[in-house]
DNA sequence: GCGAATGTTCAGAAATTTCTGAAGACAGGG
DNA sequence: CCCTGTCTTCAGAAATTTCTGAACATTCGC
């Protein structure tokens, strides 16, 4: 039976793996718990009763979730909460996110390649900083080819 | 002045990132010394004078590092220790690596896809699913195109 | 403006992660 | 075999992260 359990472990075990890749408990939960809900919004209210926990842990899941570009407010008439619903294009704006960490990193490297005389540092720091340049320009290429594909696959 | 210390902060610094990219503290340093040394290998007492710590926490960050295909134990003849160095490929490697991360964020999405039944979380999940499918294939190429172009431009 | 509903912040509690130090395991030389 | 130097493991200490609950802020309808 495909019952509200079986959605809700789901979401919780995609969680899990989401927290093994680096993010925040509550975050991923919020993030899995926005991915499985078949309403239009949620608000923050019910989150709070869907997760389990407290207002303040949700304002600060959302917090983060949204600065991350993957949820956004919206509004809706007639309601004083406010609703936030997952943005169509979560997931490449995620891949695009990790860039910026990317590049925090490169500037290190680079500083390093700066400070480090010629020798076996230099060479490995140099092509860590290569591989990782290449990477950050190819990045939105591999996107854009991902949107074109599914464009045309979705008219077949 | 190019001195120990500008490298050493380098280092550190570098391991700070690592550390904010959600890399464990240890690991990060272990790694940094790695890169910035100008040895041919480091033995766990190196790493341990060098980072000011433990031989256990040397000995988990060094197992964690290792782990992770970024350092290998060589063999050195006349001595006792146990020496790593950087392995070649670390980059691409590390790089490769994160697939059985999204490999396991697709199996949780897999199982999502199939206990909800049609509808916005269907769209969502299929949407994700898709995507990360989609690096998981290209990620490989994208790596043969970096070495490819690499080889081709070290020989000018 | 007032009141009610909702959202945010923050100090401290709770849980988790990380590091250490000491004990034990292991390998090689004598 | 034992001894020495080296590495690993692990229980507990220390540090850090995460969550809560209550006080405060904000917004909207009236």
């Amino acid at each position: 039976m495909t019952g509200e359990t079986a959605r809700r472990e789901a979401a919780e075990q995609l969680a899990l793996t989401l927290v093994g890749a680096g993010m925040q408990r509550m975050g991923a939960r919020a993030l899995a718990a926005f991915l499985f809900s078949d309403k239009e919004s949620l608000t923050a209210g019910d989150l709070a009763d869907e997760l389990g926990v407290s207002a303040g842990s949700v304002s600060g899941a959302v917090k983060m979730v949204a600065q991350m570009g993957l949820i956004e407010r919206i509004y809706v008439a007639g309601s004083r909460r406010e609703h936030f619903r997952m943005r169509d294009n979560a997931w490449t704006t995620l891949y695009s996110r990790q860039h910026t960490v990317v590049d925090e990193i490169l500037v290190a490297v680079q500083n390093g390649v700066e400070v480090v005389g010629s020798g076996p540092a230099f060479e490995r720091l140099a092509y860590m900083r290569d591989f990782y340049t290449f990477l950050l320009d190819e990045a939105p290429m591999l996107v854009e080819r991902f949107e074109q594909q599914r464009r045309d696959g979705s008219r077949p």
